[in-house]
DNA sequence: ACTAAATGATACCAATCTGGTATCATTTAA
DNA sequence: TTAAATGATACCAGATTGGTATCATTTAGT
């Protein structure tokens, strides 16, 4: 199970390029140095500006910019943004259905630990990573 | 991204049910109950006891039983034996061509959240599903 | 001795997820 | 007007996962 899928990892390493560079940085000019694909570098920046991590700006010398300062981006942040919430748990009966879910002991401690990563992840931020 | 699959689902219920019955069960015994396909339950049980948590024995009326007490069973064991071991961290880099490796601050992160899921989910016995 | 019940070991298949590719539309600075 | 850039999709190939099928081997019971 991956936590840092390669889209986390290079959504970070371009995240952390534009807070270095300080100014707008297109996709083009984000994926050259880091080795990555175009097309899939730009998947990804589109999706952190949705997410509203980023904010773009479209047109000839356009690209993105941090919408906020990088020490309030975190990396629970970023992975939400690239690869949805997390979810550890993959409850058979889907949750609903399943009529012991109240007292189902094994959700309880998963959904725990579930928490703590997220507050870890949430504890790294972007200036860490610089 | 699941740390609880179907299949450490299965497993954890699994492990339960031969743990209360206190006797050996057979995987087409565990699996009726619980819902499961039997050639699914069966695959699960075989990697636990190639994993050391079960202990089989073949033949007409064999079956399995917990290799040692729930209580020493943990949720990191089966999730081992079921998936393999965790791996939060996707370098792209494949670890040794990064030449950044070492200072990568986001890998001594991560790693460091992937230890502390391990330590939850070693602390999780099957004493405490039961 | 024979048979039925059970695990061990594989091989295979379908669905989903992930990384990567390709296209077209839209916006904007030069 | 044009080139450079993002927005939005659609698509494809490989890996993973859940599920199926098969055959060999072991063992208890008759």
């Amino acid at each position: 199970m991956k936590l840092i899928t390669r889209e986390v990892d290079y959504a970070v390493r371009a995240l952390a390029a534009v807070a270095r560079a300080g100014r707008g940085l297109s996709a083009a000019g984000l994926a050259a140095p880091a080795g990555v694909p175009r097309p899939v570098l730009r998947k990804i920046m589109q999706a952190l500006s949705r997410a509203g991590i980023t904010r773009s700006s479209r047109g000839r010398g356009g690209g993105f910019v941090l919408a906020r300062p990088a020490g309030r981006i975190s990396l629970g942040d970023i992975i939400s943004a690239v690869r949805g919430p997390l979810k550890f748990n993959d409850c058979v009966f889907g949750g609903a259905l399943c009529h012991n879910h109240r007292t189902c002991l094994l959700r309880g401690r998963v959904a725990a630990i579930e928490k703590k990563v997220m507050e870890e992840v949430r504890r790294v931020t972007l200036a860490d990573l610089g």
